[in-house]
DNA sequence: ATTCGTGCAAATGCTTTGCACCCAC
DNA sequence: GTGGGTGCAAAGCATTTGCACGAAT
């Protein structure tokens, strides 16, 4: 799978006469590690302790790239700033619910929700691009403090 | 409606010690007499041509206050900034398409997802406060451009 | 009178951009 | 060498806030 998001990465680079360089990729690279929803500024301080050098500006320009080239997709989660996560084609389309307590995100994925927007969209002649499920409200561990 | 409305701006105002003003209760009205979504800016604009000497954190504060008594809701619509619909709680939950291409937002309702998000929460034992479901994609009439 | 409401301008938080310089090809 | 990449600081946007003054009870 991290094959097919470096094949995104370079031909998206080579299509629209981009270069690599030794911090696009790094970013790149250390992206791939991350485990569910990040924001810019989560990397930009993880990346800080690796490369004190590098400036918020870029990590938002290559993040930028990452969305463009379908790497990543971007959500607001209700709030007025990007959250991002990794766009895996091949991983089926999944919602959130979003703990208000804790800020916990819990992804699921449901079929029935799938193919209702489909009808939905049939009865409304409405070309689906894309859908955001979000629910809000309070997770397991906050229900119980 | 209306009146139902008019009780929570005026108990959630009685309940807090605030006021009522002039320009509180001129905002509350107008805003009562949209269709649909808005963002602050819009009715910034608006009244402006019926009150110049209005200012912008005079709308906000006021929106603010109509979020927090329930006559408003407030969704991202995926975009890094707040847009405001009258919540009326008689009228079923309903969700959004939105067209990508000319911005027009479509309301629809669905039993089958609404009962369906609260089995997912119930697997997930996850109490649920509210959702928010959006569709982005083309309208009928942007397919044909 | 006192307390809250309001306009204004400044501040904030997130994000983008202009510019001079650096690096990859 | 040339064009894109980058840090830095400034600018942009939406929104909030501090303050002095004006209005409501």
């Amino acid at each position: 799978m991290t094959a097919q998001l470096k094949i995104r990465y370079d031909s998206y680079i080579q299509e629209n006469q981009l270069k690599s360089s030794r911090r696009r990729d790094m970013i790149f690279e250390h992206i791939l590690q991350i485990q569910g929803h990040f924001t810019v500024d989560n990397i930009y301080q993880e990346i800080l302790t690796i490369d004190s050098g590098i400036g918020i500006a870029t990590i938002y320009r290559t993040v930028r790239l990452l969305v463009a080239s379908g790497v990543l997709s971007e959500q607001t989660f209700g709030e007025k700033k990007g959250w991002f996560e990794i766009n895996d084609l091949k991983v089926e389309h999944h919602d959130h619910m979003i703990c208000t307590s804790c800020g916990k995100i819990i992804e699921f994925h449901s079929k029935v929700i799938e193919s209702n927007k489909h009808e939905i969209a049939k009865a409304h002649c409405f070309i689906i691009y894309s859908h955001k499920l979000e629910i809000f409200g309070l997770c397991n561990t906050c229900q119980k403090q």
